[in-house]
DNA sequence: CCCTGAACCTGACCGC
DNA sequence: TGCGGTCAGGTTCAGG
């Protein structure tokens, strides 16, 4: 469900609610997740929270003594609760603030991670190797190209590792490209210095404007507080094939690419 | 190292 | 209404 855009609206969410609160009880109904939840994670109970990070896709909940890092796999969402709400189907783990209120995380597939790490997690295994921030001044079109060198697979799969660059997730992917007037197919060491430049602006274009519409809702992503995200009435290709591009009118194309649906227009994009 | 495809799960939807 | 197949916003891992 959730790219970097749906994950920074989540963070923003729950901040409020977090920092500088104290943790008062952490409820795990289910831990099988990604990884089981580690019986670590009650280290967090009595510690007070210091601040609300994201890295990638993962949330950073930093403690005195540690981090609870959480990702939301394709189907996870926080809400913010009132204490002692009953909890429903797929309602896995509650995280009890001393303000009343709890952070509820709910995952239909199981696909999230709800982990704790000493320290800030810099160093952790999930986080070490992990490419640039997409928002950082570190990501740029001259990064993209010399780390593309000689590298034959399909650009969107390049874009989408995040070895390369974090937070770029199926829907921004297609739409970034299309942005760029790139192919999703085309080899990505076969792409010019200039076309690079062109395509790390897009991505960080529309990734910020996707945050600031409150991200995408596809189905059934929705802020902490409940409200959907508003992006999807920006989506140019991704979600419309055989629909008539916005730029030429072609009919744009639907395509799996290293296993995900990619959209594109043939007229606009090589 | 690079790349591909399987795997992890549940639920929604479509065609018969 | 039911059943089987397909698909879904992510990521790791095994194997070539």
């Amino acid at each position: 469900m959730p790219e970097l855009p749906e994950v920074e609206t989540t963070r923003r969410g729950i901040e409020p609610y977090l920092k500088n609160r104290r943790i008062t009880a952490i409820e795990v109904r289910e831990p099988r997740l990604r990884w089981p939840v580690p019986e670590a994670v009650q280290q967090a109970c009595g510690q007070k929270v210091k601040s609300v990070e994201r890295r990638a896709k993962y949330l950073l909940i930093r403690l005195r003594s540690g981090s609870l890092m959480l990702h939301l796999g394709m189907s996870g969402s926080l809400r913010v609760v009132p204490s002692g709400l009953e909890p429903g189907l797929h309602d896995h783990i509650d995280l009890g603030i001393d303000n009343g209120k709890s952070i509820r995380f709910n995952d239909p597939r199981r696909f999230g991670s709800f982990l704790w790490v000493e320290g800030g997690g810099e160093n952790h295994p999930l986080l070490k190797n992990l490419g640039p921030e997409p928002l950082s001044g570190e990501f740029t079109g001259d990064y993209l190209w010399l780390c593309s060198r000689r590298r034959k697979l399909a650009v969107k799969s390049f874009i989408m590792n995040g070895h390369v660059v974090v937070g770029v997730g199926n829907i921004y992917a297609s739409e970034a490209l299309f942005r760029a007037g790139i192919h999703p197919l085309r080899a990505a060491g076969r792409i010019s210095k200039h076309r690079y430049d062109w395509l790390a602006s897009s991505i960080c274009d529309v990734l910020e404007e996707a945050i600031r519409q409150g991200g995408t809702t596809l189905k059934d992503f929705s802020s902490s507080d409940g409200q959907p995200g508003y992006f999807g009435q920006q989506l140019a290709v991704y979600g419309r094939e055989g629909l008539s591009c916005i730029q030429c009118d072609s009919p744009i194309r639907q395509k799996r690419i290293g296993q995900r649906a990619s959209y594109y227009c043939v007229t606009c994009q090589h």
